[in-house]
DNA sequence: ACGACCTTTCGGTGCCGACCGAACTTTCCC
DNA sequence: GGGAAAGTTCGGTCGGCACCGAAAGGTCGT
C-alpha cells in the first residue's frame, strides 16, 4: 500500500456546492435517485448527471440501476466518516429562516449519521448500554458483552447478521453536536434499522437526516432504557 | 450550535493541489515557514502567500510571526483528523520513483501523524501498553491506568502537563497503513515529543512525516517494551 | 544606515469546469 | 404502439481563480 495519496482529488469532488449538497443528502443513509439529488443540489438534471458521474468515478458514491431510475448511495462508511470529520471543521452556514432553526433543533435531538443514529438520543442510548454493562468501551470502538448480546437480541435486533458482515462490528463515531461518541459500525446500523422499523422514529423528509421521535418511540425509550425526551 | 455546515467551503481549500501539498507537509506536526510551504506546494512564494492567507481565513491553519519569518501550523487536531479521514478515501498517487517507494516503506514503519506517532512502531507501542495494562481501550479513546501513569512518568513523560491541556487526553486514531488504532490526543503528543527528544527517532526531512529510527531507539524499544524492529 | 532576505500586494493572463437547453435513449404505463 | 417520465450526452457560454513577475513592506545582520 502506498502512503502518498491524492487528497486534492477527493476534496475537489466535495468542493463543488452542488456536489456537497448531494453528499450531504446521501449522509441520510438513504439511496436517492438522480432527480432527487438534482433537487438537493439545486441544479438541472443534466448538470446533476455530470456531477454524479464524477462522484461515482471518484469512488465516493455507488449506483444501482432500477428500471428507469438510478439510485445513488455513499460508497462506504469510510466516506461517511470523512464527510463527518470535514463537517466538524466547516464553518456554520448563516441561519436563513425560522424553519431552518427548527430543523436544527430537531437534528440535535435525533438524526441519522449515514446508517446509524446520532444526536442526543443516540448518545443517551449508548450511555444506557454502557451503564447496564451491555457494551464496554474499547480502543477503536465498543465491545458487546454476552449480556449485551442477549439483551439486544431480546429487543429484536439481529446480532448474528451484524456480526456476519465484514464491517467493523461496533465502532464509535464522534457525535458532532454532542461532541461525545455514539454507536456506529454494523451494530450501530442494526440498532438504527431496528428502531426505524419499529416506528420509534420517522424521517422528517426524504434525503434529510433529521428524525422525528414518535409517541411509541418516546414510550419505549422511557420503558426499556429509562431515557426521557423533551 | 447549528447543524448546517458549509462542507464545500473547507473542501475547496483542500481541493487545490498546491494547498493540499502544504497541508500534507503540515501534517508532519511541525510549524513551517511560508517559503518552505511554497516549496512543498511547488509554487512561487507570491502564489503560496495567497494560498496561506486563504487557509488561515478558512480556519485550517494558524500563523505565528517570528522576525521576518511567518510560521504556519494546523489550527487544531480536528483539522488533522479531517485530513486523515479524507486521506483514507483518497486514490493513491501512482508511484513515480524508486526513491518514493523507499519513503513509502519508511513511512509504513514510523511517521508522525500531526503531533503523535503512527506506523508499525506506534501500533506496536500501544499494543505493548495495553498488554501491560498501562492503558485500557475506551469508547472514544484510551484510559491511562494508575500503573500506566506511574510507568510513563518513570519513563520521563510529563503526564501532569498532558492532563492539564484542554485537549482530549488519550484519543485513539486509526492508523491508515496499519488499519488499527494508535495513541493520539495530549498523551499521544507527549509520548511523541518524548521519544523525539530522547533521540529514538529523527525526522527524515523537514516538513515530511517519515521518521527514521535510530540505533538508540531500536535498543530502547527492545529493552523497555520488547519491540523488535527490522 | 545599508544590503540581504523573507514575505506580501498588485495587475494581467489563461485555463478549467460548472451551467443550461436541446436532442436523444431507455423504461414504464396505458 | 404512443406518450410520459427519468436520465444522459453534447455544444456553447461564462465566471472564478491559480499563476507569475515586478515591486513594495518588514526585519535582520553588519
Amino acid at each position: 500500500m502506498t502512503t502518498d495519496v491524492d487528497l486534492a482529488a477527493v476534496a475537489r469532488l466535495i468542493a463543488e456546492p452542488a456536489r456537497a449538497a448531494m453528499l450531504d443528502a446521501l449522509l441520510s443513509g438513504e439511496a436517492l435517485a438522480a432527480g432527487e439529488l438534482a433537487r438537493a443540489g439545486q441544479v438541472r438534471p443534466s448538470t446533476a448527471s455530470g456531477h454524479l458521474a464524477q462522484l461515482v468515478a471518484g469512488g465516493l458514491v455507488e449506483v444501482a440501476h432500477s428500471g428507469r431510475h438510478r439510485y445513488f448511495r455513499l460508497a462506504s462508511p469510510d466516506v461517511a466518516h470523512a464527510l463527518e470529520a470535514l463537517g466538524a471543521i466547516s464553518p456554520p452556514r448563516p441561519v436563513r429562516s425560522l424553519r431552518q432553526s427548527r430543523t436544527d433543533e430537531a437534528m440535535t435531538l435525533a438524526r441519522t449519521c449515514y446508517d446509524h443514529l446520532a444526536g442526543v438520543v443516540a448518545v443517551a442510548l449508548v450511555d444506557a448500554f454502557v451503564a447496564r454493562s451491555l457494551l464496554t468501551a474499547g480502543g477503536d470502538g465498543f465491545t458487546l458483552t454476552p449480556a449485551g448480546a442477549e439483551a439486544l437480541a431480546d429487543a429484536g435486533i439481529d446480532i448474528a447478521d451484524a456480526r456476519a458482515s465484514r464491517r467493523a462490528f461496533a465502532r464509535s463515531c464522534l457525535d458532532f453536536t454532542e461532541r461525545r461518541p455514539h454507536l456506529a459500525g454494523a451494530l450501530g446500523a442494526a440498532v438504527c434499522a431496528h428502531v426505524l422499523a419499529e416506528g420509534w422514529f420517522v424521517r422528517r423528509a426524504p434525503g434529510h437526516r433529521a428524525l422525528r421521535i414518535t409517541d411509541e418511540g418516546r414510550r419505549q425509550l422511557a420503558k426499556r432504557w429509562d431515557i426521557t425526551t423533551p
